[in-house]
RNA sequence: GUCCCGUUCGUCUAGAGGCCUAGGACAUCGCCCUUUCACGGCGACGACAGGGGUUCGACUCCCCUACGGGACGCCA
């Protein structure tokens, strides 16, 4: 059998990392057994898919590189398709117009949930054999008797009566097509063998089994996913992750550090916590996927961004860079080399807006001194260091760091002090008391000129201040 | 309310009846390294929801309870 998945979002809001995640896990499987992957669009709801939705979509899935073999489809193009379907399950008496009025629906609804029962409509129309006419609905003849068995591929076996399910609309009075219609036709047509999807959909699949039989056609294998939760346990929200994954993009986030946070949201292969994309191929498997809902942590992903900044390729990373500290104004052409800088701070920042910031003293001149690093190292005497190395530092022939290195210590030497009396003033001089890797080289990147310029600066700031 | 599903450190998880004195990761705290900040190393704290069974033996199997999630739309 050759195997085939598919995605299916509906186009009515951004696309979130609950989403992704599901998408990761279809076409990881898809991937690892050598299948399709499908991506198909569910924009029946004419109300509320929009174009923004659609592209937010096709945008996510580009940049986490998540690239389908077929479509994307649309549902709204395959209309007819579902009419032919539906008037098919017409004919053969497995569906019929109901015309029941919206009060007649609303008052059963509330004398079921009086009697503390499951609502659900009560075939009212079933044998009523109402005529032809657009403007009603039409609703699927579920059988009354007997169970529906669901082999789920992470779950196990799930049972439901079909005594608890209803005839449910499979075509609105607008004559379009519905969500439970629409996904067994197209699973069907598309040939997807694996339905993957969010375990909210559990409750909809004995439905869509019996469509299936009805129609007499195949039954996909099922794997629902479990959710995933708000780092509080509550539904995702925005305050904690619930935001599109373009947001990711935006915070400084690299797609494959996403991607493997999110792989960990419910997969394992035993301890290991860090997977390449073909790892993920290579490994990924339903039978580990968790069963219960996880809680999405910003802290964690943090840490997996930094994992990958820490080692990514330097120059890929540098293009990526580039447009934040663009963000910030600065252009890394007019400055040191942006991969000699990278290598230099990378380790010092978990997400690319945290390096561009980290990283602009050495590009320009920062604005004011950070508090608490200026106040231990700018007391009084600092000014006197500062300038003696100040005159070493101008002497330098050659501007690099082992030079640097011995001028600093022969100021210290001169002076006859600790290292630290020369070394932490001349530091925040320089870099304003941003996290920095070693002296030396952190003056060497910054450059002859902008270093002299900021020592004379400090020197008269603490001056001013003591 | 009814149905479905779930429940291991704060969080993500390992765990397929004896390998469990319950392992790893994030977070937190401490120590080491150190020229700041980090990285790294070492260590500490910290969990099988509760109760009944089954079994020589249960985190693992069964039942009940509690709690959590999902579904119950002419949404998907």
């Amino acid at each position: 059998m050759t195997i085939k998945t598919r995605f299916a979002p509906s186009p009515t809001g951004y696309l979130h990392v609950g989403g992704v995640r599901t998408a990761l896990f279809s076409w990881l499987f898809a991937r690892r057994h050598g299948g399709k992957f499908v991506l198909r669009i569910e924009d029946t709801d004419l109300e509320r898919s929009t174009q923004e939705s659609v592209n937010a979509i096709l945008e996510g899935m580009t940049w986490l590189g998540l690239e389908y073999d077929e479509g994307p489809f649309y549902q709204t193009h395959r209309f007819e398709r579902y009419n032919e379907v539906i008037g098919r399950l017409l004919d053969k008496g497995l569906a019929y117009r109901c015309d029941c009025s919206k009060e007649r629906l609303d008052s059963l609804r509330e004398k079921q949930m009086a009697a503390k029962q499951k609502p659900r409509y009560d075939g009212h129309c079933r044998e009523r054999h109402i005529a032809h006419d657009q403007t009603h609905v039409v609703r699927f003849l579920n059988p009354l008797d007997g169970e529906v068995v669901i082999d789920d591929l992470v779950r196990g076996q799930v049972v439901v009566a079909n005594a608890e399910l209803d005839d449910l609309v499979i075509r609105r009075s607008n004559g379009s097509p519905t969500y439970n219609l629409t996904v067994v036709v197209d699973d069907h047509d598309m040939a997807i063998s694996h339905v993957i999807r969010g375990d909210d959909h559990v409750n909809n699949t004995p439905r869509q089994i019996n469509m299936l039989h009805a129609l007499d056609w195949d039954v996909p294998q099922y794997a629902h996913v479990p959710m995933i939760l708000g780092d509080d346990g509550a539904r995702l929200s925005k305050r904690h992750g619930g935001v599109s994954v373009m947001q990711y993009l935006r915070d400084g986030y690299l797609p494959e550090a996403l991607l493997n946070y999110l792989v960990r949201l419910g997969w394992s292969h035993g301890d290991q916590e860090l997977f390449t994309v073909d790892e993920m191929i290579h490994l990924f498997d339903l039978k580990h996927v968790h069963h219960a809902p996880a809680a999405f942590s910003p802290d964690k992903l943090r840490w997996f961004n930094q994992q990958y900044l820490k080692k990514d390729d330097p120059a890929r990373i540098a293009h990526l860079l580039a447009s934040h500290l663009g963000d910030l104004e600065i252009d890394p052409s007019e400055g040191p080399d942006l991969i000699e800088v990278i290598e230099a701070q990378r380790e010092r920042a978990s997400t690319l807006v945290e390096l561009a910031e980290i990283s602009a003293f050495y590009y320009r001149d920062f604005e004011a001194y950070e508090k608490k690093a200026a106040g231990k190292a700018f007391k009084n005497g600092a000014d006197a260091a500062l300038e003696a190395v100040q005159t070493r530092l101008a002497d330098l022939v050659d501007w690099e760091r082992l030079a640097i290195q011995t001028a600093i210590a022969a100021t210290v030497e001169q002076l006859g002090v600790g290292f630290g009396k020369v070394a932490m003033p001349l530091r925040v001089a320089v870099t304003g008391g941003a996290p920095s890797p070693d002296l030396d080289l952190t003056l060497q990147l910054v450059g002859r000129n902008a270093t002299l310029r900021r020592i004379v600066r400090a020197i008269e700031h603490v001056r001013a201040s003591n």
